[in-house]
RNA sequence: GGCGGGGUGGCAGAGUGGACAAUUGCAGCGGGCUGUAAACUCGCCGCCUUCGGGCUACGGAGGUUCGAAUCCUCCCCCCGCCA
């Protein structure tokens, strides 16, 4: 029903948004940005007060936002905030086929309830960086359910194979004699027509999907509607200066508690700070070359310019007393070398003694602490395991009430009696 | 339809009858040094263990053998080329 207000890319009801200044337009167009096609197009709408439909989709495949995400969002709320409508697709049918790049492979079909449990996930993240109440939600079912082997053919038949292969990942395969599905080449076609569907007038992406933005751009004056732009923006890279990915382990999620986020900002390597400010925080521009000057000195004051950098990206998600928080611990336990202030516990039975014997192995496998027994057993003789500040020498330690147990350097897990703390709650 | 290549630990990729829980690289984990950076360095990296050893593993099922990731049979799966 909301179609029906706005019926087609002509007859749509124009809503207006505020102009902004020329300061603000060249932080939209140039921060964080890698390409906007057409650039001044682009620049020329946005001048013209019109609200714009800017379309983002995402696979509900995996429910973890990162930071790497948080770059095209925060670009998105900025343009929100002018008052242009964000329309966000829900892939749960490119979810289906995976995006192709890479050599990843076919992914296993979701259900219908796990893309739905995916995609409130999502919806929760996306609401820490964007306004959700004014934003239009799409799903991809509202259009390819009704999809039939006709429509599907006549959608193929509007590209070439030659068209596809412009994409570097299928050319490179191409070339390389690897396989590439047929199936795969429907993703940038499906996701093009999300485009069609939603009449976008920009599609926001990664710069790994500058192709995919690019068919949804050829693909609407099929359709009589005018071609989206296409924006890009940088892909962030992992706080150990590789590609950010999930199975690299090397990213910071939009979920993680503020001290692991603070932990893992702590973490990154000298020569992303820049970037991270850059994309990732409202620094001004003009402060961003002092601060790379002072990482490149290195010593106090580059940990000192990223802390700064945790303390900002940790604020903007958990608040500005939570970043507080997580900085005197990361102070306490890392600079200070002292036990951190909260810690996981694990209950144990002390029946009543003061002190008892417990088994290291068993006590940390089964909490998880550790993947297995002969993992504790390694790390214990490997000296990456202290009870109260000494190091453990044999998987039988004796401890009391409150003991702390640090593990390697991040994992610490408090003793507490679980007679006592069933008690306490009872 | 014809021909060929291949399935080994998170990945890549050796091994082609015993010395293989399986070379090596990457990733990971831990110690040292530091700024929880980088670099460097040392060690670990299937599970269980009373530390003697035991168990499970090289696509699946059988078989040959004192002994199989390695040989044989059947099956399943993947990939390329030609048509």
């Amino acid at each position: 029903m909301v179609r029906s207000e706005e019926q087609g890319a002509r007859g749509r009801k124009t809503r207006s948004a505020r102009v902004p200044p020329d300061d603000e337009l060249r932080w939209i167009t140039e921060r964080a940005v890698v390409d906007i096609i057409p650039r001044d197009e682009f620049i020329e709408a946005l001048k013209s007060g019109r609200a714009l439909r800017l379309k983002m989709g995402f696979d509900p495949s995996a429910p973890d936002l990162t930071l790497g995400h948080a770059v095209g969002l925060r670009k998105l709320r900025q343009l929100q905030d002018l008052g242009h409508t964000i329309v966000v697709i829900v892939g749960d049918w490119t979810a289906r086929i995976g995006d192709p790049s890479g050599q990843s492979r076919t992914r296993p079909m979701l259900t219908a309830d796990q893309v739905k449990a995916n995609a409130e996930t999502y919806l929760r993240q996306f609401s820490k960086i964007v306004d959700r109440e004014l934003t239009e939600i799409r799903w991809q079912s509202e259009w390819f359910d009704e999809f039939t082997l006709t429509t599907v053919v006549s959608l193929a038949a509007k590209f070439t194979v030659a068209q596809m292969l412009e994409r570097g990942d299928f050319s490179e395969r191409f070339a390389a004699r690897k396989p590439i599905g047929i199936h795969e080449l429907f993703y940038p076609l499906l996701q093009a027509y999300d485009s069609v569907a939603v009449e976008a007038d920009v599609e926001f992406g990664g710069t790994d999907q500058t192709f995919n933005l690019l068919v949804g751009r050829q693909l609407q004056p099929e359709f009589g509607q005018k071609p989206q732009a296409v924006f890009t923006v940088p892909l962030l890279v992992g706080t150990d200066g590789v590609k950010m990915s999930k199975s690299q382990g090397n990213y910071v999620a939009l979920n993680d508690p503020p001290h692991d986020m603070y932990g893992k900002l702590m973490s990154i390597t000298d020569q992303l700070v820049g970037e991270y400010f850059e994309l990732l925080t409202d620094v001004p521009v003009d402060e961003l070359a002092g601060i790379r000057e002072a990482v490149e000195r290195g010593g106090a004051g580059a940990r000192d310019q990223k802390m700064r950098l945790a303390h900002e990206i940790v604020s903007q998600f958990h608040g500005a007393s939570a970043a507080q928080q997580a900085e005197e611990e990361f102070r306490r336990v890392f600079s200070r070398g002292e036990t951190p202030e909260e810690a996981h516990d694990l209950r144990v039975p002390f029946d009543g003694a003061v002190s008892i014997d417990i088994d290291l192995a068993e006590l940390l496998a089964s909490a998880g602490i550790a993947a297995s027994k002969s993992e504790v057993r390694r790390l214990v003789s490997q000296g990456a395991v202290e009870a109260n500040g000494v190091p453990v020498e044999d998987i039988r330690v004796t401890v009391r009430r409150e003991t702390m147990i640090r593990v390697g350097r991040h994992r610490f897990v408090r003793v507490v009696d679980s007679d006592r703390t069933a008690g306490a709650e009872g």
